[in-house]
This record gives C-alpha cells, structure tokens and sequence, in this order.
DNA sequence: ATTACTGCAAATAATTTGCATCTGG
DNA sequence: CCAGATGCAAATTATTTGCAGTAAT
C-alpha cells in the first residue's frame, strides 16, 4: 500500500521505521500514507477519518492514531503544533515549503504565509538566548484585515 | 476590597464593568484581583486557587474563574494564552512591559524574553497581508540551549 | 518466539453547560 | 424587582492509559 517513500537521509521511511526498532504494522503505513496525502495540519480524528475511509478492512482505533502519531513525532517525521484551542494539529516534518500561520482571534481563520522578518527573529533569538527556533510551530496570532474593520467578533 | 484601579481609559474598572451591564460581584472583584497582583500567565487554577486562599468566605466555584476569565477577555482586560499542551493562561491586559515567550520543546520550559525582530515582523506582516499581529499572544517555539547541547527528552 | 502494536473500554484533564437559586443595581 | 451571576453537578472534548490478545520481524 504505501510506496516506498524516502526521507531526508535518503533510506525509504520503512527502513527508517525498522532501525528504531519499531514495526511497519498496516496502522501505521495507513497513518503515514493519510499524512503523506494531506496537504496541511490535521487533526487526529481527521486522520483517523482518512484512514477509515477505504473500508476494506476494519476500521482502526482512534488511540492507535494518536499513538503512532506521538511515535512519528518522536521519530521527527511528524511535527505536532498546538494552535488555540487545545487541538492538536499534525504534519509530514517533510513538507518542503517552510511556511507559517496567521491566526486571527476575530473569525478563527487561518492563513498560511511567508514571512521574512522571521529569519531575522530566529538569527537573533539564536545569538541573545541560545534557543534554537523551530519555525514551522510559529503561530503568529491577531486581526485579520476583515476583522478590523467591521469588528465582526 | 479592590481599590479603584483604572484601565487605559482611565475610568476605574467598576465603572467600565458596570458600562457594559455587568455586575461587579464578590467572585469578580476578587478574580480582578488576584489576576492584577499575580506577575505573568496563570492558569484558572491558579486563579481559583490565589482566590479561596483569603478564606474568610465561602470558596468560589471553579466555573465561576472561568466564566469570569472568559467575561473579562470578552471585555479586553484580560488577555488568554494557550500554550502547547491544551492549557490556558490569563493574563491582567495592562501588564505594561511587552513580552514574548520562549517555549522549548525539549524540555517544556518557558521563558520570557523581548525580541526586538518581533518589530519588524509586525510592520511585515501588516503591510503584505494587512494582518494587525497581536504579540501578547506569541509563543516562539524551539530548542533551549540546553536541550540542543544534551539531547535531553 | 519475542515483544512491539492494536483494540477496547475505562480514566484523565481541562473546560463548559444546565439549572435552580441568589444578589447587585 | 429582575436580569445577570453563582454554585453544584453532570456533560463535553481531546487525549491517555491499562490490559489482554494479535501480529511483525
């Protein structure tokens, strides 16, 4: 079912699975795969709900999901990122386009965009502080032009 | 029991609570309190607990912080973060030093520091997608100086 | 054969809500 | 007096965990 993906270091995401001494079982090459094909951040129930999709075989148990995904996340192949609302949303780590979030508190939105100052925040972070920024959990929140003006709470 | 503090308005608080058709009850006089003596982010639990500590009366119910935290962030007195594990922190909104959070991933610890590229993403962010960034609310995430030395999970 | 992984159901944790009662203005 | 507020307990929501059975290596 899933296709032999391969990660940064080149080695297909099986061998990868397999070196850390875990097992490619059917659940977690679904998960994978689900991921793979999602374009953003979802949520576990969403996942879980892609994966249950193609009912062929039974359907699997939501703790398998959010179990594989704490296991992918440890692995680095998955990043995890808690936006406001105490849901936590997933991603492929492999995502190329490193892009961040606007959330407005108005509507609830979200936009996705790229932003330069941000180079310039994790230099600097980086040389004041030590800390090494991880810029794909960035949420960067307040009113979207929409919400300012008519103040549509 | 709370002596007449003003908000930027400078109306006292009373007043601008009782504008709105709002009471200015026991439960929230005290909750106003506590979130102006407490220093940074706290949780509704340490609200309720700072709250039933003068226990002269009758402990509040803990629904009762969080109907009132939710009333006075309606109101913009009050300002909430929630932070990468589903909690919620409040916050007095007129705490007047801005400042931003250092959130590590390694080890969960947080940190506040001021970040003078915040500026420019801010003025960034406002021109190409006329998105008004509200700071209190960020939370950069990454690795402590710590956590990237010694790969401490 | 091991032992990691899964399913299921029950357990948490944080926050919300329904409702009868109380109380500030 | 009467709408807004409170207390209490029960309900949600999102996630975690214990355990016995299942399956990947």
């Amino acid at each position: 079912m899933p296709h032999d993906r391969t990660n940064a270091e080149g080695a297909t995401i099986a061998q990868t699975i397999r070196a850390s001494g875990r097992r490619l079982t059917i659940q977690r090459s679904k998960i994978l795969d689900a991921l793979h094909r999602l374009p953003g951040h979802s949520t576990a129930e969403q996942i879980h709900a892609v994966v249950s999709e193609d009912q062929l075989d039974a359907e699997m148990a939501l703790s398998t999901v959010y179990r594989n995904l704490e296991t992918l996340v440890e692995m680095g192949l998955v990043t995890a990122f808690a936006d406001g609302g105490g849901v936590i949303t997933y991603e492929w780590a492999a995502t190329e386009t490193p892009h961040h979030h606007l959330l407005c508190d108005g509507c609830g939105h979200t936009k996705e965009v790229e932003v330069e100052a941000l180079d310039a925040l994790t230099v600097e972070v980086k040389r004041e502080h030590g800390f090494a920024v991880d810029l794909r959990h960035m949420a960067i929140r307040g009113q979207c032009a929409r919400c300012q003006a008519g103040q549509s709470k």
